[in-house]
This record gives structure tokens, C-alpha cells and sequence, in this order.
RNA sequence: UCCUCGAUAGCUCAAUGGCAGAGCAACCGGCUGUUAACCGGUAGGUUACUGGUUCGAGUCCAGUUCGAGGAGCCA
């Protein structure tokens, strides 16, 4: 019967067994230290040398770091007891050891980021790249939960596909038989017929973008949930969005409360995160912008804002918008220009349209970027028209709008930005398991 | 693609143009409450690569490679 570490507290005073990995070890004389992992936790387990025989304790005083055991003793309940949950710890009564590692590279001290991400395959054992591993598994249960528990049908959208929904430039493309293909950097085109089917969608999985971006906030592949919903308004679309969000972030502070302590999380910037968030117009955010621009005391902050109607933002605008509020906020009415083809204008102004991107707040930037889709037909083929866009690729497209068209809209959510703000780290290359960068595919 | 910074022991980093150093990890020893323990000892080097300046280059110069941060673009 082996126990798991989360479950010690249910087994004070019994002698439990434990199996895992040898976390980090210390010893004062005749007492050795060990943290142990089994996945679940992370656990102390002292050993006397009087408890046990000669032969284990000096097995246990040379065992290295992340070496495989099966450890038996009685749990105890201690304030001194280190680790995740911490305060309960095992008296050691045996040891048995699964294999002896070698010499493990990732040591207690801090490390580069390049070192790290070459042993990213061992890295994803450390404390807190678990923790944020966890985050991540209970944003993706939490998006699934809240989607299907209202009505929402997860549909898959094709990985590989024939053409680019917003240009060519971003694609990875890969050999298709005689034929060519790219990554799918969205689901949203299927999306749209999927609705006319289901009503409410969502896909969920990996979107690829070949863009050349060396930030924080870049992988060249990353996991997006994209909901799309028929009979639905940007406006309707705004309001599922922040119930979606909210109750992502509410599920994370519920369930992840160690985990986020572990990585030093304040939970008090994630508490207040309910409907409404705030919204602000593209018009009057610009305003604003210039406002904060004008009162910047500083040279370079100055040039990094500088901004004029018909811009889209770049990422010192988004970052000092988001210093405004303590809850994420709705950007509105983008100029059409800046935005996709396929976008709804807003009528008797159409060089503004009917998109919305959702605003992380502290600096997190776009997690969402959402719109009301064209409906008509004729305007669709105008702005294909417009963008200089194949038609022949888009016919399909265009025939969702012919048989029975309404007003739908949907957004895409990037889910390692979103992990990433939860989880209060500086780059999104630790929300991924295993990160695909501009030059980064190993391991 | 552009701008800035960087590459020295397994890891994190020092070293005024003048003998290649420390902490951690490893190995040996000491210590019955460690939290990245502490104390003593041992071992560990093609200073990213190529060329140049110099009596002498880790250090200065040129080029190359790799990496980091930022911009643009985006979720």
C-alpha cells in the first residue's frame, strides 16, 4: 500500500510508504534529511541513525539528488517540516533505494536560463516549474468546465491546413504529400461553420505562428481555447468572456493555493476578479495614452508611447493601460485597418470594427482578442476583395454566410499568457511544458 | 530584421594588459532539527570560435557562432 504525499495528513502516527524521488538531502551527524517527491508533493523524511540498521543509513547519506526510493516510516505532524504542503514528515524506518542517479546537473542554486532550458526535461521536476505545471492543468480543466457547463460543444478544428486565415508570413509550413500545408495558427474559420451546426463551439489546442519574436510573451507554438457563438453580439461576446476569465482565476486561487503560495503569488491581486471588467474605446484609450505620454517624465518611456489614431498597440501601450486598472479591461472598436477582414464593422463608421482584446492586468497584456464576425456575404467578399485575399480559398467561408447567416462572434485565448498573469512569472516559456521558441526546439 | 548586453570549472559568478579564483555541486571527514545548513579537506580549466595588436591577452581590436532583454508582430 503506498501513500501519497497529499495524503499524509489523513496518517499521523502510522507508518505509511511513500514513492519517489530524493528532492534535495542534508545531515547534521546522525541524522539525515531527505526531500522526498512522488509527483504530489514534496515531503521530509529525517532518519536517525538509532532507528535504522548501519547499511541504510549510510546508503541514505550518499544518496544523490533525484535518485528513485521506496521510503517507509510514521508520519508526524511538525511546524518545522519543509515542503509542499509541508508540516507533516516521515520518521524513516527503511529505504529502499530503486536507482542510484548520477550526478544530477540542476543543483539548489540558481541557475541561467539557457542551462534551464536545455535540461528543460528535468527542469519540470523543480518546485516551482510544478507548480506552474499545475496552474496550467487546472486553467485548462477550468476553461473545458466553465465551456461545457454552458452548452458549449468542443469541436476540433484541422491542425493542418490549406491557407492562412490572416496572411502568409506567419505560417510554419510543412510538405503535404505533393502538396503543401501549414500549422493552423487559428480554429476560428471552422469555428464559424461549426456554430451553423452546434451553436456554441469551442476548440481547444495547439496554434503555431512562425513570427520571429524574441519577448516574454512569444512561443512559436502555444495552446488557445477559441469559443465562437451564433445569435451572439460583440457586446453578448464581452460578457462571456469575463464570466470565463473570472471563473478560471477563481478555480486557480481555489485549488492551486499552495501552489501559487509556492511561487510567491499574492492572492489578493487575483480576489477581486468577478464580472464586470472594465471597458474603454479604442478612441478613448488613444486619448488616454496620449494623456500618460504627455505627464511621462521619461525620454524613452515618451518614445515607447507615442502614439496616433489608426495605430495598433504595441506592447508599452497595453502594458501601461493595464497599470490603470485592477482587473483586466476590455479594449474596444480597434480601427478595421489594424484588425482582420473578417471582423464586423460598426455601422455609419466603418473604419473602426466590432473587436475587442482583453487586457491582463500588471503589465500582462492581450490574453483575449475576440470580434463579431462579418455576417453579410457581400461585405465579406468586399474585404477579401480589399486584402488582395484568394477568393477560391476562402469559397467555403463565404457560403456559411449565404445559407442562413446571423450576427456570431467568438475570441481566441491564449492559454500560457493566461497562466503566466495567474501565476505572477516573467515569461511565458515556464507556462509551457515543453516551449517552442524562436530557437528553441530542444529537447 | 533592428537595438542593447553577454559567453571563464558541472552550475552561478570574480579576476587594473602581468601566476586562472570563489561559492555551490562532486568526493573524504565532523556535527541529533536541517530549511539553498554549517565547519575542515580533496579534486576539478582548450577563459565560445577564428584571426590581429602586444615582451605578455580571460582582459584590447576585427570577424563568426550561440544566448539573454527589448522593439516590430501577435494570443
Amino acid at each position: 500500500m503506498v501513500t501519497r504525499i497529499t495524503e499524509l495528513s489523513e496518517h499521523i502516527g502510522e507508518s505509511v510508504t511513500l514513492q519517489g524521488w530524493l528532492y534535495a538531502r542534508t545531515d547534521k551527524g546522525k541524522l539525515v534529511f531527505m526531500q522526498v517527491r512522488d509527483g504530489t508533493g514534496i515531503a521530509q523524511c529525517v532518519i536517525f541513525k538509532r532507528d535504522v540498521d548501519e547499511a541504510t543509513f549510510e546508503t541514505a547519506l550518499r544518496l544523490p539528488q533525484e535518485s528513485s526510493l521506496t521510503v517507509t516510516g510514521i508520519v508526524r505532524a511538525d511546524q518545522r517540516a519543509p515542503g509542499v504542503p509541508g508540516g507533516y514528515e516521515l520518521s524513516v524506518q527503511s529505504l529502499q533505494v530503486i536507482q542510484k542517479a548520477e550526478e544530477y546537473p540542476i543543483g539548489p542554486k540558481e541557475h541561467g536560463v539557457e542551462f534551464l532550458m536545455d535540461n528543460r526535461h528535468l527542469w519540470i521536476r523543480s518546485s516551482r516549474q510544478w507548480a506552474i505545471l499545475h496552474v496550467r492543468a487546472t486553467v485548462m480543466r477550468a476553461i473545458r468546465a466553465w465551456l461545457d457547463r454552458n452548452g458549449y460543444i468542443e469541436v476540433s478544428t484541422p491542425i493542418l491546413t490549406p491557407a492562412a486565415a490572416e496572411g502568409t508570413t506567419n505560417l510554419f509550413e510543412v510538405g503535404y504529400f505533393d502538396d503543401r500545408a501549414y500549422l493552423a495558427q487559428t480554429g476560428q474559420l471552422y469555428n464559424e461553420a461549426d456554430i451553423f451546426a452546434f451553436s456554441r463551439v469551442y476548440c481547444f489546442g495547439p496554434t503555431f505562428r512562425a513570427e520571429k519574436s524574441k519577448t516574454r510573451r512569444h512561443l512559436t507554438e502555444f495552446w488557445m481555447v477559441e469559443p465562437e457563438v451564433a445569435f451572439c453580439t460583440l457586446e453578448q461576446l464581452l460578457e462571456v468572456e469575463e464570466q470565463l476569465v473570472s471563473y478560471i482565476v477563481q478555480t486557480a486561487l481555489k485549488e492551486n493555493a499552495s501552489e501559487l503560495k509556492l511561487l510567491g503569488r499574492d492572492p489578493a491581486k487575483l480576489a477581486n476578479m468577478a464580472p464586470p471588467f472594465p471597458r474603454i474605446t479604442y478612441d478613448d484609450a488613444v486619448a488616454k495614452l496620449k494623456e500618460l505620454q504627455a505627464a511621462s517624465s521619461d525620454a524613452e518611456q515618451k518614445q515607447l508611447l507615442d502614439i496616433t489614431w489608426g495605430m495598433d498597440f504595441g506592447a508599452p501601450h497595453e502594458s501601461a493601460l493595464t497599470q490603470l486598472y485592477d482587473k483586466p479591461v476590455f479594449v474596444t472598436g480597434f480601427p478595421s485597418a489594424v484588425k482582420a477582414f473578417y471582423m464586423e464593422p460598426y455601422p455609419g463608421r466603418p473604419e473602426v470594427c466590432k473587436s475587442a482584446d482583453l487586457l491582463a492586468p500588471e503589465g500582462y497584456g492581450e490574453i483575449i482578442g475576440g470580434s463579431e464576425r462579418i455576417s453579410d456575404p457581400d461585405l465579406l467578399l468586399k474585404r477579401i476583395h480589399d486584402q488582395n485575399l484568394p477568393e477560391a480559398a476562402y469559397k467555403w467561408y463565404i457560403e456559411l454566410r449565404q445559407y442562413g447567416s446571423v450576427p456570431h462572434s467568438g475570441f481566441g485565448m491564449g492559454v500560457e499568457r493566461t497562466v503566466a498573469w495567474i501565476c505572477g512569472i516573467e515569461h511565458v516559456r515556464e507556462a509551457s511544458p515543453f516551449p517552442r521558441l524562436l530557437n528553441r526546439l530542444y529537447p
